[in-house]
DNA sequence: CTTCCTGCAAACCTTTTGCATGCCT
DNA sequence: AGGCATGCAAAAGGTTTGCAGGAAG
């Protein structure tokens, strides 16, 4: 939690409570939801506030952000960034979104790395399609 | 290029005139651009139609959109679909957009599928960080 | 004292939509 | 006639920014 002193950024208040806020969340958050959900801790929070955060968030490293394939519109989507790098499938029909990890996903990126040279600093992969319930429910289309 | 026809859907003129720029085109186009390259084919075109047509091939799967890990705002970019699946590895210094295919991301998309059901209609992987010519220039950070 | 953080409101950018017109079948 | 395609302009949705006031180092 100290990641952002420890970086030389000031750890504010409302910094923090943006930051748990994320960090406590069971979904991913758009700015807007992140937003309502930091002013239940601080009602001060405004929404520049958090958009700038996020920001700064993004360029240490410490939440990812997402498109969810865009599933709901072209808002962004943020999770704190966990040791074990996963993503996101989410399901057109449903709406769901599941999370998947693969030692596959790691080669892979060793092998990226090995071959074009390209240092990755952030890496995403989403898919849309249909989730395996949505799939059993075999209707039209 | 008779796609659309073959699907049910209507090849008019402009419908044309901007799936052809797509294909043609050297990079990855953004709305904007995609729209001014249209227009000089066909001065009449139109913003709507543009963003019309791009969601109607995007349901056609004739195309891909990109989000170049928003390293210029938040448009979006199109692509011609290939065969192969490929993905974008942006460099946040010099803005290159690099693009890279591999078997093990083949295995990976098959070993979702097997594994957690999902049936994948769209994929997208993208990184953001630094390709190997901005590593060379050994300069700071 | 200087730098950084914040709120507020306005601006911005990209994408979408309503409506009237017109084309194709 | 009926349905789909288009232009135009306005709206919407999400994100960013300028500025002035305040807190922190």
């Amino acid at each position: 939690m100290g990641e952002l002193a420890f970086q030389g950024i000031r750890m504010t208040a409302q910094r923090k409570v943006i930051v748990e806020t994320i960090q406590e969340a069971r979904q991913h958050l758009d700015a807007a939801t992140l937003l309502k959900l930091a002013r239940k801790r601080d009602a001060a929070v405004d929404r520049a506030t958090v958009y700038r955060t996020i920001q700064l968030l993004k360029k240490l490293r410490l939440i990812d952000e997402l498109d969810l394939m865009h599933l709901d519109g072209e808002k962004h989507f943020y999770e704190a960034r966990t040791q074990r790098d996963h993503f996101h499938l989410a399901c057109f029909k449903c709406g769901a979104i599941l999370e998947y990890t693969s030692p596959a996903f790691e080669n892979l990126k060793n092998e990226i790395t090995r071959e074009s040279g390209f240092e990755i600093g952030v890496i995403r992969l989403e898919a849309g399609g249909r989730c395996s319930k949505c799939r059993n429910l075999k209707s039209e289309n």
